[in-house]
DNA sequence: ATGTGCGATGTAAAGGTTTACATCGTCATA
DNA sequence: TATGACGATGTAAACCTTTACATCGCACAT
C-alpha cells in the first residue's frame, strides 16, 4: 500500500497477471481491452496504488503535462484570479501548471525560454503585453502559446482577454452622461495594446458625444500607482484641469485618487475618477472606485481551454476571444460641481 | 540552432567527437574531463544549442526538479511576496516551482498527493496551517517538506515564519502605551497555530501590563474581511466595548474597520484598530492600517533554502526558523477617546 | 623492457512508459 | 474442414539521460 517505492506498471501487470501493454492500454484505451481483463487491472492498480509515472510518460511521449504561465509580476492583483481559472481548466484536463514570473528582467525570461526549449512544458500562457525573451523573442521556437488578459505585442500569438474597447466605452460613456465634457485619459505604455484600445474606446466615446478633439487631455504613465499620483502633479501644473480622470486601470486610479486627496480635493465633489480592472483595491478605496470588471477567473479558464484544444489539433480555431466586461457603479463618479464648471 | 526537435546529448557527442558519457560528465563533472575535451563539448553545446532533456534526466535520477507548493488560496494576498522568495531561491539552485491550491478542497488535496506519489515533485512546501490531504493525511508518505508563513498542525514538518509571539507583543505593547486597557482580540480558528502563539503575544501582554483576565474580549472568526466585520456586530450586542481591537491579521482588521465605519464610528478616534501581516490593501485603508509586518519575500527564500538543504544533506537542521516581525505604525491607532473612558 | 597505476574515455544498462508489430485463439464463412 | 478476419494480448523498441564498470594508453618505477 504504502511502500518505500512508489509502485510501477509492472508491479501491476504482475498482480492483475497481464502484460504491462495490458495495463497500459486499461489505463488509456480501455476500449481496446476486455471487460474482465479490465476489471483485473483495475483492482491491481486499487491494490498498488498506482500512478503513472510522469517523467516516464512525458518522456516516452515527447511533451510533458505542464504548462509553464509566465508573469512579469505575480503580485499583480490581477494574477491570482486568472490563475485560478487557468489552473481549474488545465487540472481537469490532465495538466499541471508551472509558474514564471520575469520580473521584467530579459536575463530571468531566457531562462523561461531555456526551459521552455528543454521540453518541459508543452504549452505557455502568457500573462504580458510583450514577449519576455529578450532579443531571441524572435528566433524563439515556442510551443503553442496564448495570451491572456493583455494582447502578445508582437503577434501572432492566439489571445484571451476583455474587449478593451467596449469597456473604455462604458466608463467614458458612464462620465459623460454624467455631464462630464472634460475628461483626461491616463494612460500606461504605448507599447502595451490594451492601453491602445482603452484609448479607443475613450476616443470613440467623446467622438460620438461631439467633444473636440483640442478637448482631452492625455498623459502616459506606466500603470503603477506611482504613475497615477505623478499624472495627477503634472495636470496641476497645466492651467486646464479636467473635471473627472478616466484611468487606464486600477492601480492608475487609485494613484490619481491618492494624489487628489493629498491635495484635498474630494471625490466624487471636485474630481470623478474611473478606473479598469476591478482589482481588489478598487473596493477598499473611499469612496469605493467606480471600474470595469475583467472576468477574471472565466478569462484564465478560456484560455487554457483554448491552449489545450491548441494541443490537441495543433491549430487554434480563433486567434482573438473578447469576454464582456461589465461596469461596476461605486462612488467615485459624480456629476461634475457647479463650481467647477469653467474648467 | 533551431531545428525542429530539440537537440539531444547524442547530437553533442556526435559533433563534438566523443561519447554521450563523456558528454554528460563535461557538464555535471568537468574536473572528470581533460580540457580539451571540455571545450569540444562546450562548443558542440552552443552550436546545438543543447539543454538537457529534463524528462530523461528525472526519470533517470529518480527525483524530479520540481518543488510543489501547496495552498489554500492564490489569491491570498501574503502569497505573492512568499512565492516570489520561493521562486527565486529555487530557480538559482536549478528548481522549478511548482503551484498547487486546494481551495479547501479535499478532493483536490488528495490530487496533490497523487502527484507527488508519482514522483513529479522533489519537495514540498506548504503555505497552510494543516495538511490538505483529507483523511489520508496521517498514512501520507511526503517527499521533504517544509511549512511556511504558517506553521503546520499535524507537527514534524519544518517550519519558517514570522515570530508570531513577539509580532502581537509588539502590536498589544503599542496598544497599551497609548493607554487602552480594553482590547479585543479578534481570532480566526483555533486550529491555527498561528492564531494561538498571536494569542499568547497578547495574553502576555496584558498579562505584563497588569490587565486582569476579566478585562480581557476574545472573539473567534475564519480570519475573513466578513468575520471581521462580523465580529464588530457581536461586540455590539454587548455591553461592554472595548475601546481597541487587535486583530489576528489585516483581513480581519479591515473587516473591522467596515464594520466600525458602517456603523458611524471615526477610527482612530472612536476605536484604535490594528492587523497583523501588512498585506498591500492595509496601505489603502483610510485611514491606513497599523499593523505588524512580514518579511514575506524573506521567508520565501529561507523556507526554500531550508527546503533544499533538507534536498542534499537528507535532514532538516532546523525545525524551526522564526524572523523578527516589524511594527508598521500607520494612523489606526490612537489613545482611546475620553468620553469612552468608562468602557 | 615489463609491469603498475592512473587519468581519460567508451560501453552498456537502467529508469517507467507507450505503441507498432507480432502472435494467439476463436469464430464465421466458404 | 480449411481459411480468413478480427479481437485480445504479448514482445520489444524507443524516448534521453546518468553512471558503474570496462577499456585504453601513457608515464613512471622497477
Amino acid at each position: 500500500m504504502s511502500n518505500s517505492t512508489p509502485a510501477t506498471i509492472e508491479d501491476v501487470a504482475r498482480i492483475a497477471e497481464v502484460s504491462i501493454a495490458t495495463v497500459s492500454r486499461a489505463i488509456h484505451t480501455p476500449e481496446k481491452v476486455a471487460n474482465s481483463t479490465r476489471l483485473k487491472v483495475n483492482q491491481a492498480i486499487a491494490i498498488t496504488g498506482y500512478t503513472t509515472n510522469a517523467m516516464a510518460r512525458s518522456l516516452r511521449l515527447g511533451r510533458s503535462n505542464m504548462i509553464l504561465v509566465v508573469a512579469p509580476d505575480i503580485g499583480d492583483p490581477n494574477f491570482s484570479n486568472i490563475l485560478i481559472g487557468l489552473e481549474n481548466e488545465a487540472r481537469s484536463h490532465g495538466y499541471g501548471i508551472l509558474i514564471g514570473h520575469t520580473q521584467n528582467d530579459a536575463q530571468r525570461g531566457l531562462e523561461y525560454l531555456k526551459f521552455l526549449n528543454s521540453n518541459q512544458a508543452a504549452g505557455l500562457i502568457l500573462f504580458t503585453g510583450i514577449l519576455p525573451f529578450g532579443h531571441q523573442t524572435m528566433t524563439a521556437r515556442l510551443p503553442p502559446s496564448v495570451g491572456v488578459f493583455e494582447p502578445v505585442f508582437n503577434g501572432g500569438i492566439p489571445y484571451v482577454g476583455v474587449d478593451d474597447i467596449e469597456g473604455a466605452r462604458k466608463a467614458v460613456d458612464l462620465l459623460l452622461a454624467e455631464g462630464h465634457r472634460k475628461i483626461a485619459f491616463i494612460g500606461d505604455s504605448k507599447t502595451r495594446l490594451a492601453y491602445a484600445r482603452r484609448r479607443q474606446g475613450y476616443d470613440e466615446g467623446l467622438d460620438a458625444a461631439g467633444v473636440a478633439r483640442g478637448q482631452r487631455i492625455i498623459l502616459e504613465g506606466d500603470g503603477t500607482l506611482e504613475s497615477g499620483r505623478h499624472a495627477v502633479e503634472q495636470l496641476f501644473m497645466r492651467d486646464t484641469l479636467p473635471t473627472a480622470f478616466m484611468c487606464v486601470n486600477d492601480q492608475t486610479a487609485i494613484g490619481v485618487m491618492i494624489g487628489l486627496n493629498a491635495r484635498g480635493y474630494d471625490i466624487p465633489r471636485d474630481f470623478s475618477v474611473t478606473g479598469f480592472d476591478d482589482i481588489p483595491q478598487a473596493t477598499f478605496m473611499s469612496p469605493p472606485l467606480t471600474t470595469i470588471r475583467q472576468p477574471r477567473t472565466a478569462i484564465g479558464k478560456q484560455a487554457m481551454a483554448l491552449l489545450l484544444e491548441f494541443l490537441g489539433d495543433g491549430e487554434p480555431t480563433e486567434t482573438e476571444i473578447l469576454l464582456r466586461p461589465d461596469l461596476v457603479v461605486r462612488n467615485s463618479v459624480s456629476a461634475p460641481s457647479k463650481g467647477w464648471e469653467k474648467r
